[in-house]
DNA sequence: ATTGAAATTGAGATTCATTCTCAGGCATAT
DNA sequence: ATATGCCTGAGAATGAATCTCAATTTCAAT
């Protein structure tokens, strides 16, 4: 489980100062969890606990939250970058389910890659050590949403 | 086999005109296939065949290939987007296998994602219809290079 | 608690990939 | 060939992300 005290310690730990704005930023990160936040969109729910936050300081802290390994870069190629939670347990990314008429984004925190990742050290010599993937498609309540139209 | 013969077809099949500046990309992206191309290096290459292209030519005909199917966009995460053939044969995406070390991107033309996309239809009843995958990593040379250095 | 050094911040300027605008040019059906 | 309307080139515009820099804040050592 993840909470801001662990992540507060971390940065402490890596000898980064705990600023009230990066505390309020990872707070935020935190109530919004699963939620795919752009920087953007980050940055006007931390201007509503920290009004004079700007937006260059969120930009900065993202960047050194995802090289300490407490959240990861989400790309729907809509233009913006988007930042999750990194999983705790594994060292691999979830993989993400993308419904193209909804847009809804399911997570899925199984890695599921072994047997791939397998083939791919013995027919390439490529030895994995993260993946990155997208399925896109239709989730449940759009294939439903469908039917009852058709 | 795409040829730009076929790609010719499907465009004047669409109704939209075939101009030397299209040839001309489309010519390019045969000639550099499997090279990953940003719409800048596309451009650079198209511009030593076509002195006089736009840089916005460019661009507004790599969109017109997308939406066409012919060409699919590579996503690195480093700045750019990138422009590869997209498999003829197959409703899928390829993966790439991308190496940390020296940035390679190796193509996989196989599916694999049979059962992954049968698991998450019957957990999620969420139907896969393409997916995007990355797998990160050290390919054949590095890790042998790594090796030499160790 | 105070201090000092270094990290961090806010604001605005800047960068740079990509898109837009628009007048002129060219492909294609007739 | 010619007319229609799509296409192009050039440069301006957009906008996410980064950079700059003076002022502020954190934190370890007093």
């Amino acid at each position: 489980m993840i909470t801001n005290e662990n992540i507060y310690k971390s940065i402490k730990d890596k000898g980064y100062k705990l600023t009230k704005q990066r505390q309020t930023i990872i707070e935020t990160l935190l109530k919004h969890r699963k939620e795919h936040l752009t920087a953007d969109e980050l940055y006007h729910h931390v201007k509503d606990i920290h009004p004079e936050i700007g937006l260059a300081t969120v930009y900065r802290n993202v960047k050194m939250l995802c090289d300490l390994g407490i959240i990861e870069t989400l790309n729907l190629n809509d233009g913006f970058v988007r930042y999750e939670l990194a999983p705790t347990t594994k060292k691999h990314r979830h993989h993400h389910l993308i419904c193209t008429n909804c847009h809804r984004v399911i997570e899925v925190e199984e890695d599921l890659m072994d047997s791939i990742e397998q083939l791919f050290a013995k027919k390439y010599n490529f030895k994995v050590s993260d993946h990155e993937t997208k399925f896109y498609g239709l989730c449940d309540q759009c294939q439903q949403g469908n039917k009852a139209k058709g």
